[in-house]
DNA sequence: CAGTCGCCCTGCGTGC
DNA sequence: TGCACGCAGGGCGACT
């Protein structure tokens, strides 16, 4: 489900209900994620005041004193604030109760997500480690994307979709970013020029900070951590639009495969 | 090392 | 109404 932006969503959605509050109770109801959630994160969090809530590529971290706890969204993964005394929804797995009386729910029911703690540094985790750079800092640019594309023979698109190159990337705004830059998604990344990887990078970027501007992209269920959605479905020019007309030249826009994920592009507009 | 593939899981829309 | 099937916003590990 979540892409960079709708995580961004989200956390600038819960964080400031979660700054400087105290987990009053972890209740875990389902262990079975990715990586089963421990019991050390209870009570490690038990009584502990969130310091902050920040964001690497797709991982959310809720900062305390003594510890990080990471999550990811996964597929199909929210998180909801809402009133403690309000009903659990089906798959609702975690849920972190707040001295405010609020909860922190974590929803996912395709279970591909994620939530573990760690003590010590969280950008030192394995999961993260490895990441590549985030997509709207300077150092992410034609430079960095170039040369690390020139000895790449993949497909651009899976290339860009590589969290150890940038994160963030999924599948709508990969497909979105390349329409913008006018470059075919089966190209392989060592043969595209400078001049249009820097087109590239100039629309992961400008796609990226539009979403986010719009709240994401709700294709049927993100919402933001007050249960709002987002709007940028609205702009998507290519993701799901299949046999609809290119935007900008009105030949049809096409569907493919590309490692098992869908790909839309204009055959005209991208080369 | 780079690249491809299968798989983890549930829900929903489609077509019979 | 029910069922089978394909597909879905991600990413890991096993393999070539």
């Amino acid at each position: 489900m979540p892409e960079l932006p709708e995580v961004e969503t989200t956390r600038a959605g819960i964080e400031p209900h979660l700054r400087g509050q105290c987990v009053t109770e972890v209740r875990v109801y389902q262990r079975q994620l990715r990586q089963p959630v421990t019991m050390g994160l209870a009570t490690a969090l038990k009584n502990k005041e969130i310091c902050s809530v920040e964001r690497r590529g797709k991982y959310l971290l809720l900062k305390s004193a003594s510890g990080t706890v990471i999550i990811h969204l996964g597929m199909s993964g929210s998180l909801r604030l809402v009133d403690k005394e309000v009903a659990l929804e089906k798959h609702d797995h975690v849920e972190f109760l707040m001295a405010s009386g609020q909860s922190l729910r974590y929803r996912d029911p395709r279970r591909f997500g994620l939530v573990l703690w760690t003590a010590k540094d969280p950008l030192q985790h394995p999961l993260l480690a490895k990441l590549g750079l985030e997509p709207l800092d300077d150092e992410f640019d034609v430079d960095y994307l170039y040369k690390i594309a020139q000895q790449r023979r993949v497909a651009i698109k899976s290339f860009i979709m590589n969290g150890q190159i940038v994160v963030g990337v999924g599948n709508i705004y990969a497909s979105e970013a390349l329409f913008r830059a006018g470059i075919h998604p089966t190209r392989a990344a060592k043969r595209i020029s400078r001049a249009r990887c820097e087109r590239l990078v100039g629309a992961i970027k400008s796609v990226l900070a539009e979403a986010i501007k719009q709240g994401g992209t709700t294709l049927r269920d993100f919402y933001n951590g007050a249960g709002e959605p987002g709007y940028f479905k609205q702009r998507l020019q290519v993701y799901g639009r299949g046999g609809e007309a290119c935007v900008r030249c009105g030949s049809a826009i096409r569907q493919i495969v590309q490692g098992q994920r869908s790909t839309w592009y204009c055959g005209r507009c991208q080369r």
